[in-house]
DNA sequence: CATCGCCATGTAACCGTTGACATGCCCCGG
DNA sequence: CCGGGGCATGTCAACGGTTACATGGCGATG
């Protein structure tokens, strides 16, 4: 009868069968010397014909543990640098023997408590949060009940949690200063939602660069709350026909990258260009960017979290994964 | 001592700081009727005063059921259809009361089963598959234990279960249509592994369109085994340097497609161009392409293993998600 | 021959939760 | 005044697995 969902074979049907009790058969299969050949034998060939294996759940749960698995919450999987986090963490915590849970919020950063909560809940040996909201109550120790956090992408002031971190601000300044050492004065920088962490840390860099070398910041340059790529198009276009334009353009994050390479290679304006995070299509097209590591960012949070687990009692750490600015070529036309 | 990893709060905990039995703990959480209202009081103050919150796994294990969450195995997440089907799948799920757990192969087909094996063993309540092995006996009845199974992309024949699939061929013989329907008639193929089954699925509506229309296939036109962008972007240089060179290609998957789109922006042919899957730039670019719907597929993938779990003997079905074939402009290049 | 000890195996408790069943109290009617 | 009914609450077994401890049989030794 296939498709039959029969009830799945336990360590008391191991037993039975082969007419011993379960804590033989555990020791057989923790291969305790204190098990008769003959026995042995006996108990492992049911196993072969039952196929059976253990329940690692109820394992966990007798001893009090928590599950061998760590909960990523996320406002999404579907952008590149989300799901390389989700990769890279899924592939590091695979090597430690831990599973991994997601959970999106669907860009409601509302939700992440409850996310947390469910998480929480099942008792995950650790919880990775890559948060868009700001209220982070819900992680303070009554709320986690000792669940290790680690928060990936931004800080928490009031939180003892580990973190991982991107330099974008470093980055980004020295993408800026190679435009203003090309002899660009007129740079624009554009972002997302203004009041993120992200825009906040990678408009800084920008302005550090500009700060640096005695360029004055012209505000209406900076154009932020740009969500859309078809936005951040629009939005070149406006500054490129001002009476002063600008020369150059840096985009702070992958959509608008986007919106202002396709302005690019469709518009008619020439105008040097530095990006945030690349693609398949930037990269092989010459796009000069900012590139962060979202699989080693990924792989350093599930190490942290695995660190953790082992050693709760240590102090928190912060690791920053290098953001990098490549330089490809579409920075380098001239003012 | 925040940070400290103490024990979790139990159910027992509860009860004697309440001074009640786990029983009357229990009724007052699940609002029987059967507790006096100053007891329920003291009761949830205690809940309330600890952070007490049910342990679901340890609920699941008492009613022998399987866990609230599902497994989706593929051989990788980067890729923006893997991403878009987890996504869809954790969204439908999620409003099912499911969790979903992923594994990645990290593009070694002959870890399958063991991943399988680790959801299974836990007691997922249903198994995505997005396989790119072609053994599958790791997913016949005596291996799964009655979990159920949902292949996604791609259908087998020796296993009763249920699939998703896209028809890409349909709409890969639409694009092919459309192109001779413009005069092409030579027109090349780019694919990946030649012996997967989606290059199979897909040349064989690139196969239909010129059998239906009567123009000869030319076997130098097709090209496979392609499996980066830059070893596409050559395939298509040699071919445009061919003494009668295709005037039209066609791009059987995403890299492929990433490949001969930089050729074309970046290199000196001119040549019709249809792709298949898309990204944000090859959109706003107006590449025309066989698009699917990775959203979709995830979400029909939950949905099927949503039903069975809900109904275990139903006869196993197929959903097929619609591909299209969506005209953007990069095909109209005369001949 | 009695005793000791070792070894293979069984028994039972436990992890956190639930629910069928048991208990004991109060109130009512006979 | 006593028995029965109802109700609030407690007890206990169970889910699947592990392990400390108990048991019993055997061979060796004094």
């Amino acid at each position: 009868m296939p498709g039959r969902a029969e009830q799945r074979v336990t360590l008391r049907d191991v037993a039975k069968a082969a007419g011993v009790s379960t804590a033989t058969v555990t020791r057989t299969l923790q291969n305790s010397p204190r098990v008769e050949p003959e026995t042995r034998r006996r108990v492992m060939e049911q196993v072969q014909l039952l196929g059976y294996s253990p329940n690692p759940i109820a394992r966990d749960l007798r001893y009090g543990r928590r599950e061998a698995a760590v909960g990523l919450v996320t406002a999404g999987f579907t952008n590149l640098f989300q799901a390389g986090v989700a990769s890279g963490a899924e592939r590091e915590l695979r090597h430690a023997g831990l599973q991994l849970i997601i959970g999106s919020t669907d860009d409601t950063p509302a939700r992440e408590p409850e996310l947390a909560r469910a998480m929480i809940d099942r008792r995950v040996s650790a919880l990775l949060m890559m948060p868009d909201g700001d209220h982070r109550d819900f992680l303070s120790p009554e709320h986690t009940h000792g669940t290790p956090v680690v928060l990936v992408g931004r800080p928490a002031a009031d939180l003892a949690a580990d973190v991982v971190m991107t330099d974008d601000d470093h980055a980004v300044q020295q993408a800026t200063q190679h435009l203003i050492g090309l002899g660009h004065h007129r740079i624009a920088a554009l972002t997302g939602r203004l009041d993120s962490f992200r825009a906040t840390q990678r408009l800084g860099g920008y302005r550090s660069a500009l700060a640096e070398s005695g360029v004055r910041e012209e505000p209406p340059l900076v154009v932020g709350d740009l969500t859309t790529p078809q936005q951040a198009r629009e939005a070149v276009v406006r500054l490129l026909d001002l009476p002063s334009p600008p020369t150059a353009v840096l985009a702070l994050n992958l959509g608008i990258s986007t919106g202002v390479l396709i302005e690019r290679l469709a518009g008619q304006h020439a105008f040097a260009f530095i990006g945030l995070d690349e693609t398949d299509v930037s990269k092989g097209l010459g796009v000069s960017a900012v590139v962060r590591d979202p699989q080693e960012v990924g792989r350093q949070a599930a190490r942290l979290a695995i660190d953790r687990i082992a050693t709760p009692d240590r102090p928190p750490r912060t690791v920053t994964v290098p953001s990098a600015f490549v330089r490809r070529g579409t920075g380098e036309v001239g003012p």
